[in-house]
DNA sequence: ATGAAAGCGCTAACAT
DNA sequence: ATGTTAGCGCTTTCAT
């Protein structure tokens, strides 16, 4: 493989001077850039990564955390965030960790060895080792979709959002409102005290038995979820869903159960994946920005990372209430 | 940062014996090599992986490489993958590219800076430029899903799975039976070919009118495909869709329709991504094991990378159709 | 504007 | 069994 010594030799320079054209740096002559450029052309040269990283002390590469259930939604914000951060000129690479924390210390080791720029996260790490760390290294870290102590943060506004969705379901002349969330993380908790609130403030006794937690987001767990409060009685004619995958689990034992949705139970979603307007029925979502969430994200840590301007700790990008199939008035 | 220069001090012994015990040789003190354990331990000293790569002119990574169209089979794939490839010891890196054959150059460059130490191919590339660059240069590759001339392979049989689809729907005593496919791709090549040989076989004319061929594999190009179906006349049965999504976004359109699947029209689609079994109705599909595709993927460039054993060029995993409820019998 | 030289953190002969 | 030495391919003072 080419090395830079070899441009130097065949152009008659320095590997310095090599160096500098490569790395863009003024005062040098402009014919010797031309012919050193066209050089490298020509010989399909490219400069050698890892010396690269070793002697900058850097790697030019974020890692993306990604807890390993890897749900659609983070898919999907996955594959924009690394779009957006090539566009910097970084690298990305991911990081599974399991939910439980263990692993973590693996983790760590990883982001030790590899020098990495910087780290986002699509989802909460409850290790304080993780934490512990990037705060000691100054490791540029930001996360998306949940809070985290002093980790500038990119997300929709969970307990606004989620409020929205209940009160779409209360407008609708719903009273007896069920919920589906997926317990433990900040976004969890915020949907779920909205529900309680927004509840509360419409006059409307909480119950309890209305509600059910499951450990994770996904469609098989909004049948579990959804099993579970059938099992305790039929007692609700809507049913917020903190997640569109937990909704599509949902409607799915409905469905098995002859239960109709949007005619004898409401369901609405939450972030709105892709699939969400395919399904039958199209789900009533809260729409989060995919796009723009990745993409502030990845400017953000971009900033971070070049030591930049003072960024604001929180950026909250709005979402929007997508009213489709899945719910429906009571009235009838 | 610790160095390994900083451990050897400390343990008062050569950077060598350093070096000789984190990579495990044999021939140490096994007393001092404990005690340099316990620095390395008690330290968290962990080797800059920037240096390591250099001298060793590798890099422990395998690239990945998806088109910017990411499906959801993909993803699931992307992820099984991951996990298996790092049981190995190797990180991955994703190489997003266009389908169009832009941005290779770019890949081409990437993959020269960073010395990989292998490719895993979720989707064919177009450019010879590629295929050049990793026959010139020995970079071991393997491709899942699908054939590509000189490099190994791990796929299900798509021709012969293509044809169970199309026979169930014939046994189901459909004869007019509608298609609709990605082009352009050799899977796609694969299961169009079988869909025609099958009808044939069977002994039903030819009708290139129920023939639909749209550029990607997702829901949105499903949608695409059955308009252009119903624009042409509504003449046919049952539906093989080319892969889960296109099925999706056909049924999708049908119901808007007023069309029923199955009552109507029986649809069968390919891959068997999760979101089939959760869908209404549940689609019947052939099952491609992600699972052990991802790992006799990651197993066999494994090997490669290890200069090991010589292994099959083309791994053939037993797919599996999944009989659920979008197809049913015509006989009423 | 350019070259010489040092050195990043590690591994791998080569000695001993 | 262990230390010495020489790089790996690059960037970056420091001269000039």
């Amino acid at each position: 493989m080419l090395s830079l010594k070899d441009i130097a030799k065949q152009a008659g320079v320095s590997t310095s001077t090599v160096s500098r054209v490569l790395n863009g740096k003024k005062y040098i002559n402009a014919e010797k850039r031309a012919q050193i450029l066209k050089l490298i052309q020509e010989t399909g040269y490219v400069p050698n990564k890892a010396a690269r990283d070793m002697v900058m002390k850097r790697s030019f590469t974020v890692g993306i955390i990604i807890p390993i259930t890897f749900n659609m939604f983070q898919r999907q914000l996955f594959s924009v965030i690394e779009r957006s951060l090539s566009s910097f000129g970084y690298h990305t690479e991911v990081f599974f960790i399991a939910l439980d924390g263990s692993g973590v210390k693996e983790c760590l080791d990883r982001l030790k060895a590899e020098n990495l720029d910087g780290v986002i996260m699509l989802h909460e790490i409850k290790s304080p080792l993780f934490y512990e760390y990037t705060a000691q290294s100054g490791l540029p870290v930001v996360s998306t979709l949940c809070n985290i102590d002093n980790i500038p943060t990119v997300k929709t506004d969970d307990k606004q959002a989620a409020a929205e969705a209940v009160n779409h379901l209360i407008g609708l002349g719903h009273r007896k409102i069920g919920l589906i969330c997926g317990g433990g993380f900040s976004f969890g908790n915020s949907r779920m005290e909205a529900y309680y609130d927004t509840l509360a403030a419409a006059g409307i006794e909480r119950n309890e038995n209305r509600v059910v937690c499951v450990q994770q987001y996904s469609s098989e767990f909004g049948m579990y979820g959804m099993r579970e409060l059938l099992l305790r009685g039929r007692d609700f004619s809507a049913l917020f869903a903190a997640s569109d995958e937990l909704a599509i689990g949902a409607i799915r034992v409905l469905k098995d159960e002859g239960i109709r949705v949007p005619e004898d139970i409401s369901v609405i979603g939450f972030d709105d994946i892709e699939i969400s307007n395919y399904f039958i029925p199209r789900i009533t979502t809260i729409h989060q920005p995919i796009k723009e969430i990745g993409d502030h994200a990845a400017l953000s840590l971009h900033r971070r990372i070049s030591g930049g301007i003072n960024i604001d700790p929180e950026i909250i990008i709005p979402h929007k209430m997508i009213i489709r199939e899945s719910t429906r008035s009571m009235a009838r």
